[in-house]
DNA sequence: GGATTCATAGGTAGATCTACCTAGGTAATC
DNA sequence: GATTACCTAGGTAGATCTACCTATGAATCC
C-alpha cells in the first residue's frame, strides 16, 4: 500500500521527531522529518504521494497555518495533526479545514499507525481520481482555441448543440462546426458528444472544478 | 434565512434545554427540544429543514449513536454537538462522521448563534441541491421499465448509444429503440442525449448517488 | 522560401436521428 | 368486454451527423 508513499513529519520537538521517525522507519515507512513548517515547505514538492503528521503548536508558522498554506496552494496531502496542549476548539477547527485526523500526545503508536494507513489510503484514492481528471484536462488544453470554445458549448449547453445552432451562435458555417467537432471528439478520444459531456463532468472540468465537496 | 427552519435541541439536562430554548426563542428561532435521542427520533420527520444541537453524552442512545442513526437513515440534518465532558477524540470522531461543529460547555451564546447560522446555511444549500436531484430522480422513476433500462444505457455507455447498437444489445428493433428514446427525452424534459447525460450526472443518478464525499 | 498549424468552407455519400403517422399483442384495470 | 398502458415494429420525409475528400488565407516555425 505504501508504494512510493512518504510519511512527512513536522514537529519542533527533536525527541518526537527522533522516536517517531525511528519507529515508523522500522515499520517500513519512508519518513522525512522537519523541525519547522518552513523547512518542510522548502523541501516539499506537490505531487509527492503520502501524508503529513503535523504538530499543531509550533513557533512561527503553526500547524494550522501550514495546513491553510498547503490548501491554498492546491495540495491535497492528508494531514494528521498531533498536539501537546491543544483543546477541542483547535481540533474542530483543524477538522473543518480538512484534516483527516487529530491526535493528542501522548498516543499509542498502534493508533498512529492505523491513522497513517487510513491517511495513505485517502491519498491514494485522491490521486487516482486526480490522475483521470488531469488526463482529460490535458486533452482539453491540447485543443485549439476554437475547438475549446466549441467543446465548451457542447458540454455546457448540451440541449442546443446542433451544428446549425452553434454555427449561428459563432457566426460561422455549420460545416466548419462539423469539422471542429470531429477534431474535438478525436482529440478527446470519445465517440459521441454525450460521451464528451460525461467525461468532462466526471473530470469536473466545467463545473465545480475546485470544490470537491 | 431561517424561513421555516427549525432548531432541534436534544439534551438530557433540563436546565440546558430550558435556558437554550428560551434564549434561541427570543432571537427568533423556532426551537423544538427533546430530552432524549429516542424522543427526538419519534418526533422528527426527515424533510424538516433546520439543524440539530445535540448533547454528546447522554444515557441510553448517546449523541454519536443518534448521529449515526440519522446518517444511516439518509438524513443530512447538520449537527452541532455540545458536550460537557467529552475530549478531543470524541470531537474528532464526531467531525469525521460529518458533524458541522462541536462545542464544549459552557460556551458563549453568541458563538452558538454563529454556528447555528452556519449550520442553517449549510442545510439550505444541501436542500437546494437535493431539490434539483429529486426532481430528476422523480422523472426517471416515472419512466417505464424498458425506458429506464434504455436511459441507463444511454447515460452509462454514452460512447455506444446508437439505436442500432442498443437494439442489438437488447435483441429488439432499432425502430423500437428510437421510439423509447423519444419518450425518454420527452419525459425527462431534455432535448438531446447529451443533455440527458448531463442532467443525470449532475443529479448523481447513476454514479456515486449516496457518497457526497 | 517552404513547411506546418489553424480556422475557415465546401462536396458527396451514407448513416443516423427526428417527427410525424399506424398498428398488433399483452397485461392490467374498470 | 372495453379501456388503458406498455412494448413491440413499421413507413416516410426531412434534418442532422459522420466520414471521406479538397482548398484558401493567415500565422508560425524552421
Amino acid at each position: 500500500m505504501d508504494e512510493g508513499q512518504t510519511v512527512f513529519l513536522v514537529d519542533d520537538d527533536a525527541d518526537i521527531r527522533g522516536s517517531l521517525s525511528r519507529a515508523l522507519g522500522l515499520r517500513g515507512y519512508e519518513v522525512k522529518s522537519f523541525s519547522s513548517a518552513q523547512q518542510f515547505l522548502d523541501a516539499y514538492e506537490d505531487g509527492i504521494s503520502g501524508c503529513l503528521i503535523l504538530d499543531y503548536g509550533m513557533p512561527q508558522m503553526d500547524g494550522l497555518q501550514l495546513q491553510k498554506h498547503l490548501r491554498d496552494a492546491g495540495s491535497r496531502l492528508p494531514i494528521i495533526f498531533i498536539t501537546g496542549h491543544g483543546g477541542i476548539p483547535e481540533s474542530v477547527e483543524a477538522m473543518k479545514m480538512g484534516a483527516v485526523d487529530f491526535l493528542e500526545k501522548p498516543f499509542k503508536q498502534s493508533v498512529l499507525i492505523d491513522r497513517i494507513e487510513a491517511a495513505l489510503e485517502t491519498d491514494a484514492k485522491q490521486r487516482a481520481v486526480l490522475m483521470q481528471q488531469s488526463d482529460v484536462l490535458e486533452r482539453f488544453q491540447a485543443l485549439t482555441d476554437r475547438e475549446q470554445e466549441i467543446a465548451l458549448i457542447l458540454t455546457t449547453r448540451p440541449g442546443q448543440n446542433s451544428s446549425k445552432e452553434i454555427a449561428r451562435h459563432l457566426g460561422i458555417s455549420p460545416r466548419t462546426v462539423d469539422h471542429h467537432r470531429a477534431r474535438i471528439l478525436e482529440k478527446m478520444d470519445v465517440g459521441t458528444v454525450a460521451e464528451l459531456v460525461e467525461t468532462s463532468l466526471k473530470a469536473g472540468l466545467f463545473s465545480d472544478a475546485d470544490h470537491p465537496e
